[in-house]
DNA sequence: ATCGGTGCAAACCATTTGCACGTTA
DNA sequence: TAACGTGCAAATGGTTTGCACCGAT
């Protein structure tokens, strides 16, 4: 669960020859805990209960650092408003946002896709990732029963 | 070809009550002719090479209003810098988007999902969209051969 | 003792908005 | 002529950057 989770990261990000600061270490934990992706500035409001000196721009950097590291990724919502972002476990999943509160829920991943794989050789692209997202309403939104 | 779907699209305008400015119409037939997403800018630099006075604002309002009409779709990169536009014709399709240059290759539908369409159904979520992007490198961008 | 990381303040830049005027229907 | 659409300029807001100091290794 969540303590080995950090502990894989932790030793990532020294694996890498990177620095352990209490502030890399609260975002990702925070990001461990999360139930949903989270904004720079979610991550940033959650953090300075704790340690109220903690700057946004710590938290953005370290957003970009981890997600080169390969520990976060970041979710869209088509260039509407700010990013997100969330812990990348093993798992590959995606998000079905709400357009109105903006909540998200999980999904699996996606099945294979043979005839985009194809289209893809064929124009000699090389694939290095993949963005799926539902967007709608959820259950909370919708006005339907 | 294009001239029947800016027809269309002119009648989509007049049938919901818009008007028909000559920049809104030229913004159209930029996006219809176009062959890949654009960026609100570009549409500008191309438009400004007819009618000079056309300003940026007038190119963001009406790609929000286009959108709204179900004429125009945007395509995002995650978040990353400038949202683009494009043509919203009947096929709906995706894009493989070059990290490095920023092009974007059409690629079809994506197959339908059972297992995802269980999912959001067990949550309650009501989708009303989706996307779907590819990114990697390019043809002319990979380093491999 | 290094060199990466941090805080602060200022810069950036895409996008949005208020307002008065022009234009379409 | 009544909204709607436009141009201009200014505001907004997320994100980035320069710089000097601090602290992990």
């Amino acid at each position: 669960m969540s303590q080995q989770e950090l502990d894989h990261s932790l030793k990532r990000i020294r694996d890498l020859g990177l620095r352990l600061t209490p502030q890399r270490t609260e975002i990702l934990s925070i990001l461990i805990q999360a139930q949903a992706p989270l904004s720079a500035q979610e991550i940033h409001q959650n953090i300075i209960e704790r340690q109220p000196a903690v700057s946004l721009d710590t938290v953005y950097r370290n957003l970009t650092t981890l997600t080169e590291a390969g520990l976060v990724s970041q979710v869209g919502l088509q260039n509407r408003d700010s990013a997100r972002f969330e812990y990348q476990g093993q798992d590959h999943h995606h998000h079905a946002i709400c357009l109105k509160c903006r909540k998200s829920v999980c999904i699996g991943e996606i099945s294979s896709q043979p005839g985009i794989e194809k289209e893809l050789k064929a124009a000699g692209f090389k694939p290095m990732g993949h963005v799926f997202e539902v967007y709608g309403l959820c259950a909370d939104c919708r006005e339907d029963r």
